[in-house]
DNA sequence: ATGTATCTCATACTAAAGTACCAAAGTGAT
DNA sequence: ATCACTTTGGTACTTTAGTATGAGATACAT
C-alpha cells in the first residue's frame, strides 16, 4: 500500500514536470504543437492502461491461493498435497502412487483432511476448498 | 470483429479530428495552452483505460458456461442437473433427495455422465466437466 | 404407428471410499 | 530431553460408489 502511494505521488510529479516542459518547449520554439501534443497523447494513453492493468490485476489476484485462509485451516504440507490431488480428479491407490506411499497413508491424510475442512466426502471437501480460495484454479 | 474495426476506425478518425481542432485553437488564440494539453492527457488516459477494459472482458468472459462443448457432449438435461449435484459435493442418496427420484436412477444417471464424460469417477467427472467450462462458477 | 431417446427403478455384484482404532519414526521447538 | 505435530502404515470394518443388466413408462419425431 505504501508502494502504491508513492509510485502514484512520483506519477503526479512526473505529470506536472511533463507539462510545464512541453509548454515552455513551445514557447522556446524547440518543438511542433504537432509533436508535442502527440507525445502528451501517448503518454497518457499509456498511463491509462497501465493503471487500469494495475487494478485488473488486483481482481484476478482475488481468484488465486489464499494462503491466509490456508493457514487458518491449518492443513499440513501433505495433507494439502493430497487435498490437490484428490480435486485432480485422482483415487486414493494413484494419489498413493504418485506421492510414493500406501494407500493407508493417504486414507489417513485424507480422513485429516475432511476434519479439517468439515467434510463428509472428497467432492465435498473439494468443493469447500474452492470456496475457500485454498485450490489453484 | 467487425463491430470492433468500425469502432477502431472511427476513433482513430475522433482523434486526428480532435488532434487539428486543438491545433487551430492555440493558433487561433481561443484556448490557452495549459487547458489544450490538459484536454488531450485527459482523453487519452479515458481511451487507454477503455481499451484495457475492453480486453480484460474478452479475457473474463471465457469463464463462463461454453454452450457448444455442453451440446457437442449430449449430456441430457437430467444428466447435467445430476452432474452440478455432484459437484456441489452430495452424495448419490442426497442427489436422489434432492430430484424426487430413488438413488438408483441417479446411479444409472452418474455412469451415463461418466461415459459421456469419458471418466472413472466422480471426481475426475466433475475436474473434465470444469476444464470444458461446462460448470457454473 | 414405430423407432429413438430419456427417465425411471430394481437386483446383484465388485470396487473404492471412508471410519476407527493403533503405533512407530521423524521433525522442530522450548 | 521432552512435547507436539507430522508422516507413515497397518488391520478391520462399514458405507458409498460404481458396473452390469434388464425393463417399464413417457415423449417426440418420421
Amino acid at each position: 500500500m505504501k508502494k502504491t502511494v508513492l509510485i502514484f505521488g512520483m506519477l503526479a510529479f512526473a505529470i506536472l514536470a511533463l507539462l510545464q516542459l512541453s509548454k515552455y518547449a513551445l514557447i522556446s520554439g524547440d518543438l511542433t504543437i504537432e509533436l508535442i501534443i502527440s507525445g502528451i497523447a501517448i503518454v497518457f494513453f499509456v498511463i491509462g492502461v497501465a493503471i487500469q492493468k494495475r487494478f485488473r490485476k488486483q481482481e484476478t489476484e482475488s481468484k488465486e491461493i489464499d494462503q491466509k485462509q490456508l493457514d487458518t485451516i491449518g492443513l499440513s504440507k501433505r495433507e494439502y498435497e493430497v487435498l490437490i490431488e484428490m480435486a485432480s480428479g485422482y483415487s486414493n491407490k494413484e494419489i498413493a502412487t504418485h506421492l510414493f506411499v500406501s494407500e493407508s497413508t493417504i486414507k489417513t491424510h485424507v480422513s485429516n483432511v475432511f476434519l479439517k475442512l468439515d467434510a463428509k466426502r472428497r467432492t465435498q471437501a473439494i468443493q469447500k476448498a474452492k470456496e475457500l480460495q485454498i485450490l489453484p484454479i
